[in-house]
DNA sequence: ATCGAGCTTCCGGTGGCCGGAAGGAGGCGC
DNA sequence: GCGCCTCCTTCCGGCCACCGGAAGCTCGAT
């Protein structure tokens, strides 16, 4: 986020990265396409020496972070996926919106998806898909821009404005002809979509798929993810899906507490009780 | 593990231990109910000075492993969380899983699980919970003893001999009065499981709920993952259950290339697997 | 047999890591 | 206000743990 790096490099030298780095640059030498590696071929992507690689990535398959299967290949260890499921912003946040996103996924049989924005890009954090529905390209874990997906469209019509003008200023990639490219042009849809509070992009990631987006509010009223479901273009009546949609992340944003989402005092008692707060200052833990 | 240090200790011990392992003691000092720490929370807990912690805290957070939130609390950072969704063990089989456990979801409107065994212990890899459910203790990324649950009977009785005589030999954790906590009483159990290709588990892991398992296995025959449906004790007709347990778990393990749940010509018994017509390859993956 | 790619182990030199200490920023009880 | 606490951040000299070249090993392929 904040550039870290703001005062003066510093730590940048010629006599080469720290351990740490060295070993995060490990870890990122595996993503989508590189699930399984050789060591050699770790120690290629990483930039270090072969005998290096090797200590440390034996250290990291001891603990778990990495294993080694049986064609002697590295990929990335259970225990490390454990780690990572204890990241507020992509568990805290499914456990939550899972039951809506069911619900939508069992209403639609199509594709189901949940994403937060990460920088500059969409991260995906949950998807459902129907074995038979249209094919889509995005992936759990995976990263795409944000000008060009629905979910992306959401997020950074709600982002904060100085992370709007970085992007608008930015390239801003086509997937398809019908991708939107120019500046002007974005900026009008992002204001189309904080009036409307949903985004449809019907092409612009696939020619055959069209997507209907909404937003997702936290306790602090500030968009914290976006919901989105993908159907195939042809013969799509959004108007049926909006919707449904918008239902979903209304929901999702009361399950997180967003004020604004918050069931109107009808004549019923509210039947759901309230989650026992956890003590906001939850102290030690263990 | 064969202990490494065969040969002659040497690093080990009063010199400390490597960047590396501080580096992963730091995330170890997450876990659930300890989502978010201090610094010397963090430090306190992995045994490291606080200026060290500092450090390679700052390196982590700078990296994306970490996060800071606005209460100057670390969690685990979105970055972490996509490479910890590489791992094949997780997203893998779940991304070919999850429309049978969709459909198990939506027929129950239970609780529905997938897990794998990691060592001694139970992994779950997905939950689907209904918000109205019977309150499971489990959670996605958390751990629970192999003898005590369901999933865990069926992984324990089809892993490897060696491993089910070192659980058999060692503590058998009870959860409740009526978690099985004899080995010879467990060693029935096991067999029964093998023998039916289900485990049926009435208030083990919490008096008032009834979990019903069946094994997963992958290409090459071995027991992969264990898939299970809880539901309320009382009242609860296993019978009803089973077939769909099974049938789920047969329909995962033939999208995973299982050869014995491959689709039968006809459909009558002669259950030995002899030299498969295709190669299991034909996978049309991505 | 010969080759090559990948893996593992060894070991001496040195530069990066370590962590005590000092100094600031809040928060709480009195 | 004042003292006391906890938590965070920065600095810097000393030492040792990390580094990585080199040699040897295990496979398959040619």
């Amino acid at each position: 986020m904040s550039p870290a790096q703001g005062g003066h490099g510093g730590r940048r030298s010629p006599s080469g990265p720290s351990v740490t780095e060295r070993v995060l640059g490990i870890l990122s030498a595996f993503g989508p396409g590189a699930e399984a590696l050789t060591l050699s071929g770790i120690a290629r992507t990483a930039g270090l020496p072969l005998s290096t690689a090797h200590r440390l990535v034996g250290e990291l398959a001891s603990w778990g972070a990495l294993e080694r299967g049986e064609d002697g290949r590295y990929r990335i260890g259970l225990r490390l996926w454990e780690v990572g499921a204890l990241a507020p912003r992509s568990l805290g946040l499914r456990e939550r919106a899972m039951p809506y996103l069911e619900d939508l996924y069992e209403a639609t049989r199509q594709n189901v998806q949940l994403a937060v924005r990460d920088g500059h890009e969409v991260v995906y954090v949950e998807r459902l898909a129907h074995p038979e529905a249209v094919r889509v390209f995005s992936r759990v874990g995976g990263r795409m821009p944000l000008n060009a997906t629905g979910v992306g469209q959401v997020l950074l019509a709600f982002a904060p404005p100085a992370v709007q003008e970085e992007v608008l200023a930015g390239p801003l990639p086509a997937l398809t002809p019908r991708t939107i490219t120019d500046p002007q042009d974005l900026r009008r849809t992002l204001a189309a979509v904080r009036r409307e509070g949903v985004a449809v992009c019907d092409g612009m990631v696939d020619p055959l798929s069209l997507s209907v987006a909404a937003p997702v509010r936290g306790e602090d009223e500030r968009v914290v993810a976006s919901l989105s479901v993908v159907v195939p273009s042809a013969g799509a009546e959004p108007r049926t899906i909006v919707p449904a949609v918008r239902a979903a992340a209304r929901g999702i944003s009361r399950a997180l507490g967003a004020p604004s989402a918050r069931r109107r005092p009808t004549g019923v008692v509210t039947p759901v009780p309230t989650a026992p707060d956890t003590p906001p200052r939850a102290g030690r833990g263990t």
